[in-house]
DNA sequence: GGGGTGTTGATACTTGGTCTCATTGTGTGC
DNA sequence: GCACACAATGAGACCAAGTATCAACACCCC
């Protein structure tokens, strides 16, 4: 589950820690997004004694990785979502919070199109799909 | 220059009070995006003496009209651009904040094809491009 | 020009995140 | 195996962005 942050973390030449350890337990836990809140009332249930701050550095370090992505809810509130390094794009159930993950499917033409058009150098992207999952979809 | 934004919220039955004209000629007199903090800032700089709650109070009205969107900066902050109320999607400028905006550009193809293979309905999305505007390329 | 009601400013509060610093625990070299 | 340098930690102060509350105010219809 959470062997693979762990071993992510130790390619990058950090110490593998007491409460890295823990804080990976319980974000491989949690399917699809959670928030940093989550996070921290998930550790204060148990007692695990780990710091806000601990958690925080530890999601910063995961985001460095790419192991993690920040995304921005449609409500405006932001949650991050575990996922693989390379890039992609995150679509997001509004009812359950499900995440897929999509590889490229045709957005260059988009951005290369929207280049043209503006006379602007485009250097990234950020796109995020909010919808419904299979599941939520047929439970209506 | 303020006048469209003054229009758009008579029409939209609200009262045109003087707060209200001296926060929409601060945003008209902004080019590209801003933080509501820039306008706090500009409000205070010239003693307006107009409070936190008002400008945030507006931007979120202006933001229901859509003559005005917040867009999530790379670096996490975020930030308003004013903008024309059809759906589209916004080009920043990361050298000099500058935004163009762009209509559909083939948009519908990504998310139907991301829908197809995710099996998810897609309700809403949303794009940002970053890079650079022509005179931040040329100016190197 | 009076009055109902939408709007305002001050201020307290919340949420999400960062900083600091003394203390602790890891991994490395030996 | 052990010691030690230094990365990592937790607690709590701090910060920024945004929201809630509420009495006082001002717009605009009549």
């Amino acid at each position: 589950m959470s062997d693979e942050l762990l071993r992510a973390l130790d390619q990058a030449g950090v110490r593998l820690t007491g409460p890295r350890r823990e804080i990976a337990a319980l974000i491989a836990k949690r399917n699809g997004h959670f928030t940093a809140a989550d996070l921290i009332a998930d550790a204060s249930k148990r007692r695990l004694g780990v710091g806000r701050a601990t958690i925080f550095r530890l999601l910063d370090l995961l985001a460095e990785q790419g192991l993690v992505e920040r995304v921005d809810l449609p409500d405006g509130r932001h949650a991050y979502v575990p996922c693989e390094p390379s890039h992609h794009h995150h679509l997001v159930c509004v009812a359950c919070g499900a995440i897929a993950e999509v590889e490229d499917c045709g957005i260059d033409a988009v951005t290369s199109e929207a280049s043209r058009r503006s006379g602007f150098t485009i250097e990234s992207h950020r796109l995020e799909l909010f919808g419904r999952c299979p599941n939520c979809r047929s439970a209506n």
